[in-house]
DNA sequence: GAGTTTGAAACT
DNA sequence: CAGTTTCAAACTC
């Protein structure tokens, strides 16, 4: 491999939600997206930075080399000026060519960006390109998702993981599929509208036409890919990526693109963030203010700079026929100076847009190079295909810890008529060894763009690339940890139930309402993206980046596994990486690894004659493809997408909520406990075997259950005493023969006492033995034991005695049952 | 690893 | 809606 930053096997990633409550943005909020937190902005003279910098780029453009050519740019930006805008020369749209470019670190890791034809190109400054830069804590990555439908608000998420993480852990990152599915039918995604350009405050936010402004002139020679070119229809990618820097705040990307057949420009955005926070100042964003932000179709990539960033840049000779796209550049400046928005530099970065009929819905997948060639990473948009909404609520799903491989990952659409529910889904391939992800180095001193790259291969051809800026510091690596159970060693993935998603949007009719589930952040975390797509609406793409971040929070709870390779680690492991994160806690980025909506590590399944496509695969039961399974004649796989659209379809008749989450709250009296939805029907395991779906997903049956013999009960008289109360009770009952009788009496009270949950209505005998009345019961021999030994009674007439008792314990039990069963 | 048990899903 | 069959996971040996 030729990227081996690997520190790694102990590297976790983190997803943590930003900002939930901010519903609505306004245009003037929009400032929220860029975190710019000062008044300093890029002096003039960082402009011609930029313009030296882009010089070179082009020249090296003009030469026209895949691989090995870097363009090293070091520039720091610490200015208090604002951006000026920068005209650049602009490529026809007309061209058809395509531009990859990558951006190489020292280990030749590069990133390359497909994009459509037209592209701007930015002056990169405050990009410098540092070799051997090291960064020493960690990064994050934030995500903007927003609802498929357009409407309704977006979520931030926000990924940390271990700056030193080599290049294939950011892949596994960046490659990582999240298919969501609220509850509503909100799909994860990226929308954006057209046109609409976003003022920058006088503070140094960055604005969108600051941003448009800016071009570039594109690179005389460009290779052309002949992949997929996706339909006219508009497609929108956001990305918002962050990365803290020890002192200075987050730094945060921004990248949309868009993409149709009017609208070829393609935008990525940096946004720099000073704030010494590691939190970066998120904001929900409204569809129609995401819109606002896409609508600009440019790319500007705005990489913050500690003292100094380096990026390298290599171009990647690609072609298509797409049209051409545009990326901006803007290098923010470092620690001290707040966020800056500047017109970047000479990087340029090409979408490529596919417009394929048959290409599945718009994915990012990073093309993976040989080991000796950098990496590559290769942002295309294709159209989505038009799609049928499905009813209820997004699923997200996270396959876990897959490793990033070029190969079959895939990226998939569900699309059912008349439903509000989408499945998209990446699956990762474990990765080959050759890296797909580009990594720039950083250094405490200086801050690097990182790019991640996400390769995802759908038919024969490769797809979707992730781009993921990054800044270091001196902040410690923020490590998450995956559950150990879910750090088989299959390489299993982690499912995000559609009940997480579905938790999110609760009462569900609010389709537009954008609600990504904190397990499926975890799960993102985990090295997964999201993608999804919609007729009308674009995709959304994920980017890891690396960041430092600082172990401020308090909050945080760091999980290791110790089975389970760090999600960024590169090799061959795809074992799954979970951080969950409850909502009620995310905001600040605490991590558990508790399964708050019965999230839980995925198996591969052993199907043999569904083809995986009914709900006894639990694979398909939780709409994701099978990857790593032990399935035969398996078709859960985009390879045979119509006939699995038909058999959700088909599932979806029989039972409109057979995707929806079985696990979920208790609504009767408030309480926060989880319950099964549709409740168990046991005969014979006493739901206390893992055939019982309560049992299993550690929730005691409930009156939604229809269970025969259920032991798996909550007694409340238990639950409320606390063991010193018991204590003391056995204590009493042990010295006196009238505790004994209180006792017993105890007992009795608690035999005739309804059953605490379930309502069959057909308790036998046996199941009022409670924890709570075996110990009474207990007790009462333990008694009748003190009692014998004051009296002197002879061993004999002692375990008579007892045995008596405990016949008396017996029959009290069952009079007990047979008065609760006649009430 | 093979065979059995179990209960959800599918089917009638 | 109830009964039966199918299916795959859980479990046992």
């Amino acid at each position: 491999m030729s990227t081996n930053n690997n520190k790694g096997q102990n590297t976790r990633a983190l997803v943590e939600p930003l900002a939930l409550d901010s519903r609505t943005l306004g245009d003037s909020d929009l400032s929220a997206l860029s975190l710019s937190h000062g008044n300093e902005q890029y002096p003039s003279n960082d402009f011609e930075e930029f313009a030296n910098i882009q010089a070179e780029l082009e020249c090296i453009n003009s030469e026209g080399v895949m691989t090995d050519e870097r363009i090293v740019i070091d520039e720091n930006v610490e200015t208090d000026t604002t951006v000026p805008d920068v005209e650049m020369a602009e490529i026809s749209e007309q061209v058809q060519t395509e531009h990859v470019y990558t951006l190489a670190n020292p280990n030749n890791q590069n990133i390359v960006f497909q994009t459509k034809p037209t592209v701007q190109r930015v002056p990169v400054s405050a990009v410098q390109v540092k070799p051997n830069i090291c960064p020493t804590t960690q990064s994050q990555s934030i995500m903007i998702v927003s609802p498929v439908s357009g409407q309704g608000t977006s979520q931030i998420l926000k990924i940390s993981h271990p700056p030193s993480a080599s290049a294939e852990q950011l892949q596994s990152l960046a490659q990582t599929l999240i298919t969501g599915k609220s509850a509503d039918g909100s799909v994860v995604q990226l929308r954006t509208q057209p046109a609409k350009s976003v003022t920058t405050s006088a503070s140094g936010n960055i604005t969108i036409n600051n941003m448009q402004n800016v071009k570039f002139s594109q690179p005389a020679t460009l290779k052309r890919t002949t992949q997929n070119v996706s339909q006219g229809r508009n497609v929108y990618t956001k990305m918002i990526l962050t990365g803290n820097q020890s002192q200075s705040g987050t730094q945060q990307v921004l990248i949309t693109s868009s993409q149709s057949e009017n609208q070829p420009a393609q935008g990525i955005k940096f946004l720099n963030n000073t704030s010494s926070s590691y939190v970066s100042p998120t904001k929900n964003i409204t569809l129609a203010q995401m819109g606002t932000i896409l609508s600009t179709n440019k790319q500007h990539i705005l990489p913050t700079s500690s003292p100094k960033q380096s990026v390298i840049l290599n171009k990647l000779l690609q072609s298509s026929t797409s049209q051409q796209s545009k990326v901006t550049i803007i290098p923010t400046n470092t620690v001290k100076s707040p966020t800056k928005i500047l017109p970047a530099p000479t990087l340029s970065i090409q979408a490529k847009s596919s417009t394929t009929a048959n290409q599945p819905p718009t994915f990012i997948t990073a093309k993976s190079s040989t080991q000796q060639n950098p990496q590559k990473v290769i942002i295309r948009q294709g159209s989505l295909k038009p799609s049928n909404v499905l009813g209820s609520g997004q699923v997200i799903r996270i396959p876990a810890n897959q490793n990033i491989v070029t190969g079959s990952n895939q990226v998939h659409q569900i699309q059912m008529s008349g439903r509000q529910v989408q499945y998209v889904r990446l699956v990762s391939t474990p990765s080959t060894g050759s890296t797909n992800v580009v990594t720039v180095g950083k250094t405490k001193a200086s801050a690097t763009l990182q790019t991640v790259g996400i390769g995802q291969k759908i038919g024969n051809q490769q797809q979707i690339v992730k781009v993921v800026p990054l800044n270091t510091g001196n902040q410690s690596l923020r490590t998450v940890a995956p559950k150990a159970t879910l750090t088989t060693s299959g390489g299993q993935k982690l499912l995000i139930p559609a009940a997480a998603a579905a938790a999110a949007a609760v009462g569900g009719q609010s389709k537009n309402a954008v609600a990504i589930p904190a397990s499926a952040l975890s799960q993102l975390a985990s090295g997964q993206a999201v993608l999804s797509t919609n007729p009308n609406v674009g995709n959304i793409v994920v980017l890891p980046a690396q960041y430092i971040q600082q172990q401020q929070s308090t909050d945080e709870v760091k999980l290791k596994s110790p089975t389970t390779p760090g999600l960024l680690s590169s090799s061959q492991s795809s074992t799954a990486t979970l951080c969950v994160i409850d909502g009620k806690n995310s905001q600040r980025g605490v991590y558990s690894n508790v399964e708050p909506n019965g999230i839980r590590p995925r198996k591969p399944c052993n199907c043999t004659k569904s083809q995986c496509l009914k709900l006894y695969c639990d694979c398909f039961a939780n709409g994701e493809f099978c990857h790593m399974c032990n399935c035969n004649n398996c078709s859960n796989n985009l390879g045979n997408e119509e006939e699995r659209q038909r058999a959700i379809k088909s599932c979806l008749e029989r039972n409109p909520n057979a995707f929806r989450p079985k696990i979920g709250k208790g609504r009767e009296t408030g309480e926060d406990i989880r319950r099964h939805n549709k409740g168990c029907n046991c005969k014979r395991s006493g739901c206390l075997k893992n055939y019982c779906e309560c049992y299993e997903a550690k929730i005691p049956c409930s009156g939604n259950c229809k269970c025969i013999g259920c032991r798996n009960i909550v007694d409340p008289i238990l639950q409320k005493k606390s063991l010193k109360d018991l204590a003391e009770t056995a204590e009493t009952v042990k010295t006196t023969k009238l505790s004994l009788n209180k006792t017993q009496l105890q007992l009795s009270e608690m035999a005739f006492r309804p059953p605490a949950t379930s309502n069959t209505g057909t308790r036998q005998p046996f199941n009022f033995l409670t924890e709570k009345v075996v110990e009474i019961t207990c007790q009462c021999l333990m008694a009748q034991a003190e009692e014998a030994e004051r009296n002197m009674v002879d061993d004999e007439t002692s375990q008579r005695l007892i045995i008596e008792e405990f016949g008396r314990c017996l029959k009290e039990i069952i009079q007990s049952a047979h008065k609760a069963e006649a009430t």
